[in-house]
DNA sequence: ATTCCTGCCTTTTTT
DNA sequence: AGGCAGGAAT
């Protein structure tokens, strides 16, 4: 076989390209992916390059595994075998955990996902007296998130103003408490791989030395740290190719950064650019939508996608009266273009918020179309999977806070929210793990006799887990912990329709683990762990006969023959947020967007909006998008219900008037003057409460169980029921 | 200690 | 609208 026979030429000029920095600017749909796979398979087999030195880093492992599986059809699966292919971050929980002392780690430790490590933030924010308010732990999360994305440690932190010293204390406690939990987060994977590259000339050296070629993919999405890592281990001799697409950089307000496209020329002097832009995917009239709509960007490297592949179906643009009748468009679509040969599988529905999703999913279900939603509340993301895998990391790691403080009272087991305050704080102090500060507080008097019992029962159950960890399996060990917690028995004893879901779904988790169990190479609880913390949507991803819904960021890297994008209006698609004021390049990232939606598409493209639509709640008039705009008139059809002339021509744009109106709720269900009285409580009266002291009234409920709602000076607004307050 | 309720906020989410 | 967190009631 011949490597080289099926390449156009730009592709193969990157195939075959020696020794040296290479840029691929590689639009969608280009042939991006197999410009990899047969760059390392050319590597391998033409220029005797050991498959060893080969280091190939994606995104998703989704994109990792086809990549492999892609080059083992090239080379055999034994001549694949060597090369190094993963995600930024599973290379780098690899590297770490191999080089764990050098780096300054535990070899056992457990990766934080966001939610992980929210919580963390928030207990360390919480020592601190920090006030929520003016704190967010969100906010402090991207922060620190931000600090390591930029390879800074807490020192590296400005300290000028008392809102920077406020984030720099919980960084540096943060870094403490992870430390003590043996833990690391998304972010600590990257940087904390940099600082042992950096520290150790040894293992730099090494690491240099095997991977002497490098690929990585989607450079567009890559962060500061991404790139320095890739810097570090590129060295004086750099074989490295990046690949990516500007137009397709959607992920910037993650810390993607378009600078590494611009650096990289810089920082490799000689570097090669290539750029891949005949389209194997699309029509000529979907190209030139795309065209249409991302040539208007105000800042891109300039190219064009061409096809040999002219002419197709208009894009068709049907604007609907709201989103219940956009719903029924999907149904009618999706039936129309069944009888016209595709597949449920070859037909998806994008929309810019998951929000979106619900209406779209109930006209689906009373229509009978099977289809599947990806994103939005994920299965490893939900409460009773959380708790078993929290119990499953104690066990490898009981030091593991986070997850000890999660589990130590699910099922209640008389460890309540003081004990474990008082645990944490202990365990604080003394710069130990919550763990430790409960084995401590078993054999001390700091605890009352039975709560000292209760907590002693719960560390001989962990114990007991963890010395069998060696001899069961990871499955035999998840169904021994879900039996002896009694979360299994809990969860039966609730016996709601709910709590048999959660059942279901633990059972599901049994069921994956064993799965996991007889696919992977060699199966270990940690290997499992890992592997779900770093998994995202697309490894989610099924082919089968059903429609598929998701978010236009989800649906980046794929392709379907047919594509509908919902609710094409501006405000929701390009989305902005009540808070207005931003910079040009957000919309950029819009347009971007929109150009990712509209090169999915193979051969057939809807795109709807509406002129009324309830979305968090509330309704409002909606004008189509100015995307739509963009899309030139002679590869477009427009459908427009008459007696609603709204053309997409130089539309009738939005006035500068606020973004529709809102009826403020709290307000309009106010009872009227004259209901204001009740139980003798009246609105602006004053009332005594035996914690808050004396307040004003500022409504009152009636009802079975009457309440009034008090301005309590110092303390807020509360709602207390109203026989706990008296006329003051 | 546990359960219930109210008020909050709402984009996207490769790992 | 709906999910969640924190506070209040039992």
């Amino acid at each position: 076989m011949d490597l080289l026979d099926q390449l156009n030429p730009p592709q193969r000029a990157a195939v075959e390209h020696g020794d040296g920095p290479l840029l691929v600017f590689a639009g969608a749909g280009s042939g991006k992916t197999r410009v990899i796979t047969h760059r390392i398979a050319h590597k391998v087999a033409a220029c005797g390059v050991p498959a060893w030195n080969i280091l190939a880093v994606t995104f998703t492992n989704k994109a990792a595994k086809e990549m492999r599986q892609r080059v083992e059809r090239l080379l055999g699966t034994a001549g694949a075998r060597d090369a190094w292919i993963g995600t930024f971050h599973s290379t780098c929980a690899r590297l770490l955990r191999a080089n764990a002392a050098d780096a300054g780690l535990d070899p056992r430790f457990v990766i934080f996902d966001d939610a992980d490590q929210q919580a963390m933030v928030k207990r360390v924010a919480k020592d601190f007296g920090l006030d929520e308010r003016r704190f967010p732990p969100r906010m402090l999360q991207s922060r620190i998130n931000q600090a390591k994305q930029e390879c800074r440690g807490p020192e590296q932190l400005e300290r000028n103003s008392p809102v920077d010293g406020a984030i720099f204390d919980v960084y540096r406690t943060y870094e403490d408490r992870m430390a003590a939990a043996k833990a690391v987060d998304f972010g600590d994977l990257l940087y904390r791989t940099v600082l042992l590259l950096q520290n150790s000339a040894e293992v730099l050296a090494a690491y240099r030395r095997r991977f002497r070629h490098i690929l990585i993919d989607e450079f567009q999405d890559t962060n500061r740290v991404q790139y320095v890592l890739v810097k570090l281990l590129a060295g004086e001799a750099p074989n490295v190719c990046a690949v990516g697409d500007d137009d397709q950089s959607i992920y910037r307000w993650r810390g993607a950064d378009i600078r590494n496209i611009r650096d990289f020329q810089r920082d490799f002097p000689g570097t090669v650019v290539v750029k891949l832009e005949q389209n194997y995917r699309s029509t000529g009239r979907i190209l030139d939508a795309a065209h249409g709509v991302i040539s208007k960007a105000i800042e891109r490297e300039p190219k064009k996608l061409f096809t040999e592949n002219a002419g197709g179906s208009p894009v068709e643009i049907e604007t609907l009266a709201d989103e219940r009748t956009e719903a029924l468009r999907v149904v009618s679509w999706t039936r129309a273009l069944r009888s016209k040969g595709f597949e449920l599988g070859d037909i998806a529905v994008f929309y810019r918020v998951h929000a979106q999703s619900r209406v779209i999913e109930e006209a689906l279900r009373a229509a009978n179309v099977p289809y599947a939603v990806y994103g939005g509340m994920r299965f490893y993301e939900r409460a009773e999977i959380k708790d078993a895998i929290a119990y499953l990391r104690i066990v490898q790691n009981p030091h593991d806070d986070v997850d000890l403080g999660r589990i130590i009272n699910v099922p209640p087991r008389g460890i309540g929210k003081s004990t474990v305050d008082v645990l944490f704080e202990q365990a604080t102090n003394r710069g130990t793990s919550l763990h430790d500060a409960m084995c401590a507080a078993c054999g001390d008097g700091s605890m009352p006799a039975a709560t000292r019992k209760r907590l002693g029962s719960f560390r001989d159950l962990v114990h007991g887990w963890r010395a069998r960890e060696a001899d069961l399996s990871p499955a035999a060990l998840l169904r021994l912990i879900l039996d002896e917690s009694g979360y299994e028995k809990a969860l039966a004893g609730e016996d709601t329709p709910e709590s048999d879901a959660r059942s279901q779904n633990v059972a599901e988790l049994v069921g994956s683990l064993e799965d996991y169990e007889k696919t992977a190479e060699e199966p270990t609880l940690a290997g499992f762990l890992e592997s779900i913390t770093l998994q995202s949507v697309q490894d989610e991803i099924e082919e089968g006969d059903r429609l598929t819904l998701m978010t236009v960021h989800t649906a980046k890297g794929l392709e379907f023959r047919a594509v509908m994008v919902v609710g094409m209006e501006e405000d929701l698609f390009p989305f902005r947020s009540s808070q207005a004021g931003r910079d040009p390049h957000e919309m950029d990232e819009e347009r971007r967007l929109c150009y990712v939606a509209i090169t999915r598409a193979r051969e057939r493209l809807l795109l709807t909006n509406v002129g009324m639509r309830r979305l968090f709640g509330f309704e409002r008039e909606a004008f189509p998008s100015r995307f739509l705009e963009d899309i030139p008139e002679d590869s477009r059809t427009v459908y427009s219900p008459p007696g609603r002339p709204r053309s997409i021509g130089p539309l009738g744009r939005r006035s500068a008037e606020p973004a529709g109106r809102t009826i403020d709720r709290s307000y309009s269900q106010l009872p009227a003057t004259g209901e204001d009285d009740h139980l003798g409580f009246r609105v602006g009266q004053s009332v005594r409460h035996a914690r808050f002291g004396v307040g004003l009234v500022l409504r009152v409920e009636p009802g079975a169980d009457p309440k009034v709602s008090v301005d309590f000076p110092g303390h807020g607004t509360k709602t207390i029921v109203a026989r706990f307050v008296q006329p003051a």
